[in-house]
Formats: structure tokens, sequence, C-alpha cells
DNA sequence: GCGCGGGTGCGTACGTCGTACGCGGTGATG
DNA sequence: CATCACCGCGTACGACGTACGCACCCGCGC
């Protein structure tokens, strides 16, 4: 009964040796699974204890780290955008062998979940209470837009970690949103609803942000291969949409309104009028600002 | 002079060939676009005119159409996401073999740019005027939502389409919803800002609502394969969310909120608060609802 | 009439991806 | 000193999109 008789990471039943010494794993995926655990455990205090390699070194090649690994899939992210993140890729800017990496991320999710974590922590909340809601929800809308100007691909993550999974740094950055309602009295189901409201927008104009991104890099691959211009896009001069007569609101409407194309200035705008749906809210509550 | 020196697909010059007749493509890539090309050009007339299959009979296979490949891709990704949608799939659907789709359309996203058009041409558009802008953005916005829910994949293709393409089915689909602001007198960089506002909220919304219908899908798998229901996410009982004292504001706010996920309900309530924003914009202008 | 060459349909194959599997080296242990 | 679980990673598999080219066919020049 004493004799270890499950593997020690999945739990499955595991038969006997043939030598005295039990073993532990059921297979070499519980066994990377364990080792990665130990890992995660002990992350940085072995160097004072243990006999590590003093990594100071310049002949040493530097050891490979989860943190290593995800700086390199962010960088490659953020250069390149999502698609071109590959394990081989990141192996290759790391100078090692693909597998390598599984010894520290458990699959290619796995690295992506902890690039987005990495990266929304890179962006530091703020650390003082706002003024009042509007001026603490315009700074949260800032840092998310500062977000993802830095790392487009974040949003096409962001929404995986939205309710099926927990994710750390987004459950923070939105306790510190919330921390915006202070001092209102509102019922957690209408501060809610007004997050809800918030977010939606914010992500909304996200996504035009990162497809104009993508599409940017899309046409730049092309331009080198073909070396041609289309110019026939919505945005283009010789687009559908300013033949006259065809689309008589929209045409005028894109000429007025997007001809410099100013991303910012509409996000501003459109986040001043989102605010303006909540005052107008918290006024029929007779709720002062 | 008047022997064909250049490509007619590509106008790339094109050398002699050896016989008499001239040739005319300067590849098989310009030869299929060509016939392409041509098939586009004679859609269906051409069963009144020449002697086509009849496409009736009972042992004959039917041809392949595009629209027949579009309508399989809409259905594979309707049923298991884009992720699952592949040109062997489609081609394994209809019963024939995966280059026999490249006759008809020129690559996987050409194949995926049809399917948003068609699926957008789908929900039909309102063809009376709205009562007000009121009525009108709303009208657009259930048509959108349920867009979406019909066809969760488009959302992540219809950023291709925003600025740097353009797309038939998505410009009628902004200039009907232009129609809102007949008879405001609106400046059209005004019209523009609301529209703005408008769709970056809806397309927000509708991110959430892909994201949850992806994790669904996702969790389904899993479920399937690994037959354990983790609960650990953040809608789950066990979410560290809800962790007496961890987000004093998140949590709650979450139970409150989303306790009873209702995606719609709080689509409405969202989109009431924009609209919101937009009637104080318009008053601020002094512009009469 | 007949051969020949280009159009047509599609099968094969290439280069990419994520990652399961298993081999050789290693070090503690009997 | 022999042994065997563990460690690190190289090889390989099955998917993907699609370029290439073969076999067939048909129409034209001789």
């Amino acid at each position: 009964m004493s004799v270890q008789l499950a593997c020690a990471s999945c739990g499955k039943p595991l038969e006997a040796t043939n030598r005295g010494r039990p073993r532990r794993y059921c297979s070499r995926a519980c066994q990377a699974r364990a080792y990665r655990a130990r890992r995660a455990e002990a992350p940085a205090d072995a160097p004072a204890g243990g006999g590590d390699a003093p990594e100071g070194r310049s002949d040493a090649p530097p050891q490979l780290t989860v943190e290593r690994i995800v700086r390199a899939g962010i960088a490659v992210a953020d250069a390149e955008g999502l698609d071109a993140l590959s394990m081989r890729r990141v192996a290759m800017d790391l100078g090692m062998s693909t597998m390598a990496l599984y010894r520290h991320v458990a699959s290619k999710d796995e690295l992506v979940a902890l690039m987005v974590e990495a990266a929304m922590t890179g962006v530091p909340l703020p650390d003082s209470p706002p003024r009042d809601w509007r001026h603490g929800l315009e700074r949260a809308a800032r840092r998310d837009w500062d977000l993802y100007h830095r790392h487009p691909w974040i949003l096409s993550k962001v929404m995986v970690t939205t309710r099926a999974y927990f994710s750390p740094a987004l459950a923070a950055d939105s306790e510190s949103t919330f921390t915006s309602f202070d001092g209102l009295g509102l019922e957690p189901a209408d501060a809610f609803r007004y997050m809800f409201m918030f977010t939606s927008y914010v992500q909304g104009v996200a996504l035009t942000y990162v497809s104009d991104v993508e599409a940017e890099r899309q046409a730049r691959l092309t331009a080198k291969r073909g070396e041609e211009e289309p110019a026939t896009g919505a945005g283009g001069a010789r687009s559908p949409l300013f033949e006259p007569g065809a689309y008589p609101r929209l045409g005028p409407a894109m000429r007025a309104g997007a001809d410099p194309w100013d991303l910012d200035a509409l996000f501003v705008s459109g986040l001043a009028g989102v605010l303006d749906g909540i005052a107008a809210d918290l006024a029929r509550r007779g709720i002062e600002s």
C-alpha cells in the first residue's frame, strides 16, 4: 500500500517497475507537466541556494526560462503579428531547438495565454484614485488604448480570457476600472452594466484598429511581392464608395469623417458619447455625478 | 504587332509559341483566373442559351459552382467555427477533390470573403424608412446582432473588409443604417462620428458573444476528450473572482450583473446608453430629436 | 484524316504548422 | 560497477494552403 501506485501528475494507476524503485509518471506528458510545475513553484530563489549556473558568464548560453520564451513570443507577435508566431520561430530566435520550449510551456495556447498576461501586466495600473467616475473611465480607456497599440494581437486573445478562463491581469484591470464608481453608491448590477457598455465600446474600436494594422501588414506583404498599389480599397480614391450617387449617405460621411483617418480622435469622440450615455443614466437614477 | 504578346490575365509579356497559334496565358494561375472571370461574367444565363447539362438529372452529380462552394463553407463555419474550415473539408463535403475548388475560387481568403458577402446578404435590410433615428439605429443593431448570432465567424473577417477592401454588402448595410439620420440635417462628419460610436459598441459586444461561442466549443471539445468539467473559469463557482476580499468591486459586480449571463439584455441596455449619448450630443448641438 | 499543341480537370507534392513519441546520455542508487 | 528512471531534444506524423504538372480532350493547320 505504501508503494506509489498512481502517476504523480495525472493520477492514473501505474504498474510497478520490475526494480525495487517505483516509477512516478505514467507518460512523458505527465513527466513534463510535473517538471513545469516544479519550475513554477521555485521561480528564482535557486541562485542563492543551490549551485546553479552563475548566468553572468559570457560564453555560457543563457538558460531557457518561461520569461525568456514569453518575451521572445511577444517580440515576434508585436513585430509581425500573431500569424507569424510559431514555436519553431520562437525557438530559433532563442537559439534553441523547437521541442526545448515544451519543457517550459505546455503548448502554444499556454504560451499565448502567458504572453497575454505578461503584456497586460506591462502597462501599469494607475495608483491614485480617480477624481471622479468620468476621469477614472477616461484613464482606463486610455490605458486599454495604449495596450492595444503596443500589442494589437492581444485583442483576439483577450476574448478567450473573458469568461471561460480566469486571468489575474484582466481581473486586476477590471477591478481598477471599477474604482471609478467608488462613492457613487451604485448597485453592483448597475456598475456592471456601465462597465459592460464601456468595455464593449473600447473593444469595438480596438477591433477596428487591429484590423487596420493587419490590413496594412498584408498590404505591405503583397506590395513587396507584386509591387502594385491597389488603391481600390474602401479608403482608396477609386473606391466604389465615392462613385457619385452610389452611396449618397455613406460616401460623403466617409469623406467628411474619415478622410484624414484619425482613429484616436474618433476614439476620444465616441468615448465622450459613451460617457454621456452613462451620465444620462446616472441622472435618470437621481445620482449626481 | 497584331500577334498577342501579353498574358490575357496578368499582362506580363509572353514569348510566342513555336506553332502558328499564339499562347494566351503566362502561367496556370493566370489561366485559372481568366476561367473564373469568365464564369463570373456569365453567371446563370447559360442554361437557356448553350447546351448545358440539364442539372435536374438524378444520376448526374451536380455541377460545382461558386455558390455551392460558398454555401458549403458557410455550413462548416456555422457549425464548427472558422478553424474547422479548410479547403479539403469543403471539398470533401461536396464530394469533390480539393483542387477542384480552385477552379472556382482563387484562394481560401477569397472563399472567406465570398462567404462574408453571402452571409451578410442573407440577413435582409429593412425596406421601410425608420420612424426616427433612434428606431433606425435600434433596428440596425438588432440586424447586426442577428447576423453575428447566425454567423459568429463573420466578426473576425468583417474587420478585414472594414477599410482595406470594399465590400458591397457591408456598404449597403452602412448606407441603410445611415438613413436613420435622414431629416436631421446633420453634417456628414457628425453622422460619421455617431456611426463610428454605434458600430464600435455593437462590434464590441459581438466580440464578447463570439468569444463565448468559441469558448463553449473549446469546452465541449475538451470535455468530450477529458470528461472533466473544470468550473474554474471566471464564470465558474470556484472562480478566484469570488474569493471573499480578492476583488471587492469586480466580484460582486459579476455576481449581480452576470450571474444569469444574459448577453441579449446587456446588449440592449448598453445600446440604450450609447443612444442616450448620441441624444445628448444632438441636444447639445440644438438638434431636436 | 490526322497530328499537335494549348485548354481543362485534378492528383501529387512541397513547405509550413503543432506536438507525440522515443532515443541517447546521465546520475543516483543498489 | 551495473542499472534504470529521468532529462533534454531530434525525428516524425498528420494536418494545412496551394504550386506544379500529368493525362485527357478538342479544335485547328496541314
